[in-house]
RNA sequence: UCCCUGUUAGCUCAAUGGUAGAGCGAUCGGCUGUUAACCGAUAGGUUGUAGGUUCGAGUCCUACACGGGGAGCCA
């Protein structure tokens, strides 16, 4: 454990490592292993993560952390000393500092130590006495407590240490990330954000950065947000040329001139004068863009944020969430079905086992049974099963005397209790569903032969994966690749075929089967935290009526 | 957007139309190698906002704002 430290090189001077300053007999380990080819970042204090791992710090090392403080608890044994919880967020649990009473402002400082001070501890690592293997560091003589922050008045500070409501802490949104469930939360958002980067990276897809403001309205999936630099604040002439005075088109054009204004026809923003030279919004999906790049590189995914304006107030609905848009060349719909079971396989296994102790916390206190459910998916496979089929299992149901509140129809979309009772009631496991009506489906599915799945009417290649206690984890599909049938389902639908060029042009020119899926992240993050509001599993929840923060 | 429900101390919740309370937290003190510590005391309130009914409203009525649950939409 030699630790060099690697200076920049400036003209005349020589590359000379550097030796650590400190010699003492037991020499405390390196804060962090740092890869190749780092330069002057370092940090010489200890993070509790290391600082509690008896491999990186054994009992005996002096070492010092720094955090906040979680709980202090006094005694007045021994001339009196202090428990000081501290912690960094580098892990789940914090390291309890024993502070004895003879250091010097152990009166002054130590005993004043409230929720969330900053601190800074030497001392050295010990054995706790009850604990087993649990590590606490010991501040005696020689050892220092200082205080980098205090907290002016602990009886204003919001985070109490005391159990809070996620209700009451989604108001203190830039604090509650301090508590114990919401730092877990954030470690878990890391954790599958890298894994998921890794599935992919390792499978040799490429990670494609998809636009967030698009020009074109034909996406397809619900209502969206205007991207606008005009001022639609300021009083505007709204005309049509039939009735338009020659003072108030006068006064219009002039209007029109002025930087960010908008110019109106026919009583209409006329968004030729604005920012993009035509109606922009923010993205619903990165999918029609990232299918450019499947006909390119066989293997892509976009992972970005995405954005709704529905007025939908759900435990399960963001206006602003994360999704991840795997898309394959040269796949059918079973080949997307296979990824999508072993991705989301992939990070139920990366949460388990690189968070354990975050998971434990959330099995403990958040679900009940957490770890046995997602083990058990694990081990399972998925369930695969045509709409078809569904629809006879809900119809047996309803007839076996099962109570539903919509009825149930080849030919309708499935209602979220019938998409429940499929996946927590009848198959207790994730229900990958399959083969969809065309008519409740998008336009670029790709449309199934005729009598598919016995189906009365027509059917596209369609997926959607249903999770117990989330219910729909993932919306995916193969996609139409001959031009004709594509041609004809725009057609159909009324879309206005002529934006759709760029998209037709992939189906011209070399066009190949393909499919993909979307993953919403933060319902995968409730899936796996247990976490049972989408707005508990994101920093800053953007919904409607809600953008603080 | 629709249905249901809620808004009282810093937090979580009580309070027949008749004097606004408890637990936790905070502060102070006591006890203790403590760890959801324990014991005692103290402070803390224009009952979401605006109207209305009533001798009298936290409580009943209306509107609005915001929170929660569910539905639709979806990931």
């Amino acid at each position: 454990m030699f630790s060099v430290r690697l200076r920049r090189v400036g003209p005349g001077e020589q590359l000379l490592p550097r030796m650590r300053r400190s010699r003492r007999i037991r020499r405390p380990p390196t804060p962090l292993e740092l890869p190749p080819f780092s330069g002057g970042f370092r940090m010489s204090w200890l993070r509790v993560v290391d600082a509690l791992s008896p491999a990186k710090s054994p009992v005996g090392t002096r070492v010092t952390v720094k955090g906040w403080v979680r709980t202090r608890r006094d005694s007045k044994a021994e001339g009196g000393l202090s428990f000081v919880a501290v912690h960094d967020g580098t892990c789940f649990d914090a390291i309890q500092a024993v502070v004895k009473g003879d250091i010097p402002n152990y009166a002054s400082d130590v005993t004043k130590l409230t929720t969330h001070c900053s601190v800074e501890v030497t001392g050295v690592i010990a054995q706790t006495p009850k604990g087993g293997n649990e590590l606490q560091v010991e501040v005696a003589t020689g050892g220092e407590v200082k205080v980098i922050g205090w907290v002016d008045d602990p009886d204003q500070y919001p985070i109490q240490p005391k159990q809070h409501t996620f209700e009451y802490l989604r108001e203190q949104a830039h604090l509650r990330v301090r508590t114990n469930t919401f730092g877990a939360v954030a470690r878990m958002r890391h954790c599958l954000s890298m894994a998921i980067h890794r599935f992919y990276h390792e499978r040799g897809f490429y990670y494609v950065h998809t636009p967030i403001i698009t020009g074109s309205d034909c996406e397809g999936a619900g209502n969206m947000f205007k991207v606008s630099t005009l001022d639609m604040m300021r009083p505007l002439p709204r005309v049509s040329p039939e009735n338009e005075s020659a003072e108030s088109k006068k006064l219009r054009e002039e209007f029109s001139k002025k930087p960010n204004m908008p110019a109106w026809t026919y009583g209409q923003v006329d968004h030729s004068t604005d920012f993009f030279g035509k109606e922009s919004h923010l993205t619903v999906s990165g999918q029609l863009n990232v299918e450019t790049h499947c006909c390119a590189l066989s293997r892509v995914y976009t992972f970005g944020p995405t954005f709704r304006a529905e007025n939908s107030n759900t435990s399960r609905h963001l206006a602003e969430f994360w999704m991840i848009e795997p898309e394959i060349a040269f796949a059918d719909l079973q080949a997307d079905s296979e990824l999508a079971e072993d991705f989301i396989k992939f990070l139920i296994n990366a949460a388990l086992t690189e968070r354990a102790d975050d998971m434990k916390f959330f099995d403990e206190r958040i679900e009940k049974g957490l770890l046995t459910r997602l083990d058990h998916v694990l081990k399972t496979p998925f369930r695969r099963l045509p709409y078809t089929e569904a629809i006879k299992i809900l119809e047996q149901a309803i007839a076996k005397g099962e109570k539903f509140e919509y009825p149930v129809k080849w030919g309708t979309d499935l209602q979220s209790e019938h998409e429940r009772y499929l996946t927590e009631k009848h198959f207790k496991q994730p229900v990958i569903l399959m083969n969809y009506p065309k008519q409740i489906k998008a336009f670029y599915m790709r449309l199934n032969a005729p009598g598919t799945d016995g189906a009365p009417g027509d059917t596209v290649a369609a997926m959607d994966v249903l999770v117990p206690g989330v219910g729909e984890i993932i919306g995916g599909s193969q996609r139409e690749e001959r031009i004709d049938v594509l041609d004809a389902r725009i057609t159909e639908m009324g879309l206005p075929i002529k934006e759709y060029w760029w998209y037709r042009d992939l189906r011209r020119f070399g066009t190949v089967p393909h499919a993909g899926f979307g993953l919403g992240f933060e319902r995968a993050m409730m899936f796996i935290t247990g976490m049972q509001n989408v707005r508990d599993v994101i920093p800053f929840p953007r919904t409607p009526k809600n953008a603080e923060f």
